[in-house]
DNA sequence: CGTCTAGCTTGACAGATGTCAAAACAGGGT
DNA sequence: ACCCTGTTTTGACATCTGTCAAGCTAGACG
């Protein structure tokens, strides 16, 4: 592996690096989309913290946010997960999982 | 995921989110094992900086290393990346793309 | 407009991380 | 025994990270 596809690959593992997010990875992934204000509840942690997080797993590619109102709701982006999974030397399929 | 999973799990996606880590486990996954002389000057590092990283790989659980004579040999545990793999690997319960 | 709720941003701070130089350790060869 | 090379450990230091409190923004609803 380049230094270059390292430095494009490695913040996504790092992003995954840290229980809290790794556990919201998995709550996302789990279906279709999720609201923060389902998110937030599921941990000991402060607002500002679980937004703090999110936003970690924004910045490396693997969910995208939108605003529908009152609420923010995330969703995966698979392509970001074929690429993990491709490195991993797995048979290259869809989508993220429920883990 | 459970807290204590993600707990157990996370460890070894930080480990692979340094560019460094990542390039040294491509390194040493690409052959059977590869001595220690050989990961160094593929980086422009110290040393003791790339055993800092080995040692990191080692005790996330995702290499192995034995010394033999002078040198020291590092391998992959195949086992560690079936784990992460099967977190990554699943049928797609995806989002509606939205973009 | 005022206010309520949901979520994000800022500022601060303790603790973790990446790096190197220097020193220590391990073997092989002379 | 001595040194020479390869690797790890230790110590130090600047930067990054996770967390919270306080303040801010966005939208809904009277």
């Amino acid at each position: 592996m380049e230094a270059e596809q390292a430095a494009v690959v490695a913040p996504m593992f790092k992003a995954l690096g840290d229980p809290v997010r790794l556990r919201l990875m998995s709550m996302i992934a789990s279906v279709p989309e999720m609201c923060v204000c389902d998110l937030t509840p599921a941990f000991d942690l402060s607002g500002p913290t679980i937004s703090h997080h999110l936003k970690v797993l924004r910045e490396a590619g693997l969910v995208d946010s939108e605003r529908r109102g009152t609420w923010v709701w995330y969703r995966v982006k698979p392509e970001a997960f074929r690429q993990l999974g491709a490195l991993l030397d797995l048979p290259a399929t869809t989508a993220p999982t429920t883990a």
